[in-house]
DNA sequence: CGAAGTGTTGAGGCGTCTCAATTGATGTGG
DNA sequence: CCACATCAATTGAGACGCCTCAACACTTCG
């Protein structure tokens, strides 16, 4: 680091996206601190496709989700529609420091959030000094990620991005029984999430189902040949 | 906020990519508590092309730009490459949370910047909580703008990106005495930022050149036709 | 069983990319 | 200060990946 008058090429040659560890430690383990705000929290339900809130709302509350599954979109005036993010169980949302939401969160499916009072947690960061850590630590990880997505919707073709995108929702969450992974969102939101439009996401199922690579169910799939979906979603292609 | 069973179709058509002011005290205007970190810097100069610090390294400094430009660079194996976010005067970087970098930084230009070892930065935001909230609504301006940047590269034309990029960079740095814009990135470096080649950069500037919305010079533009970049620019387009 | 929503597949078009040639800018040494 | 080398920027022609539009199949639920 800190080398004067490096050559660009030299810069472009020495380390790559290699799975670098985001964080030393990951703010998805809630922080022994956050339990203090346990007691301001209560439990709410949203139906499918609600609204949890809206571009231009206040920010009143931040979340925890319980189980289901958020979506945060961000919508252009001709309908055009970036998703930035999926939430799932264990994710934490709207604790970001901005008074204005500039995203609107959508439930993907039938979700139940844990829902705390901005106030009780700004509160809780000022006098906490571990809280005030781990909410930075928080927006860091979500930062990283979206680091990553930028490259993501830059530079990867479609079939690196629906091949990664199914990596990271199989390791995201639970299998069932079966060893199927949950999709609970439907193709417009991959699309939507990837930068594609929804007959790419199909398309590009269909040659990954017909290699071998998955196995696509309603509102679930399972990988049936990692080795092969990896070498999709690699960094190495071409 | 927060209706149960809203249909997507109505969630779609609420709010809009409005220019929502991001944060009520933008961190870009330097907190005052901030000036307790001025102890602890100290100023260096960077080449063009050199490397601030590379993807992988630990994270020892904090930094901020005194003047020049600086690029955030993420690199595939294969050369591609991403450039999240570029940095002039005034800016603040390598203030997340992470111990390793995930994220290169280099010189676009001949730089100086101010570096505060990170060790002094965290204790002060542990021991500050002022620091701490300024630290933390950094971060949340940054991500911010990366949402906003996703929609970019998921869903805008090569025509929005560029005359946004210009309008957004003649906003951020201050016009020398002939009003031009400095425009210290080459054409390569705009393309891994927007998502393009650099032949679409070319092929786009001369489009705009051509309807007299711009004028490009070596190393700087300015803009003759605002209203016309603007139309370019907008949501509203199609 | 029918209706409405969601997913799949095909054919053709378009925006951006690729490759290549040329011009223009910058810097160096004679 | 000019000739040359090097690198950045521009422009063109053609290719390709993803998009658009459209038809059809499947799933879900009244």
């Amino acid at each position: 680091m800190m080398q004067l008058s490096t050559q660009s090429s030299a810069a472009r040659s020495q380390h790559f996206g290699a799975p670098i560890p985001p964080l030393a430690s990951p703010p998805d383990r809630p922080h022994d601190a956050m339990h203090a705000l346990d007691e301001f929290g209560s439990v709410i339900s949203v139906r499918k496709n609600a609204e949890i809130w809206a571009q231009g709302d206040s920010v009143q509350y931040s979340y925890r989700i319980v189980s289901g599954c958020i979506r945060l979109v961000k919508l252009m005036e001709d309908g055009r529609r970036q998703i930035s993010e999926f939430l799932v169980a264990g994710d934490w949302l709207g604790f970001d420091g901005a008074t204005i939401q500039d995203v609107a969160a959508e439930a993907v499916a039938d979700s139940v959030l844990k829902r705390y009072p901005r106030r009780a947690v700004d509160a809780l960061a000022s006098r906490d000094i571990s809280v005030a850590q781990w909410r930075f630590e928080l927006m860091s990880q979500k930062l990283y990620l979206a680091q990553e997505h930028m490259l993501t919707l830059g530079r990867r073709t479609a079939e690196e991005r629906i091949a990664a995108f199914l990596l990271d929702m199989a390791a995201r969450t639970p299998r069932d029984r079966s060893g199927m992974s949950p999709l609970p969102m439907n193709r417009t939101d991959i699309a939507d999430y990837l930068g594609l439009r929804l007959e790419t996401i199909c398309r590009v199922l269909s040659r990954l189902k017909r290699a071998g690579a998955i196995r696509v169910a309603p509102s679930g799939f399972s990988i049936r040949d990692r080795d092969a979906l990896e070498v999709c979603a690699s960094d190495t292609l071409h």
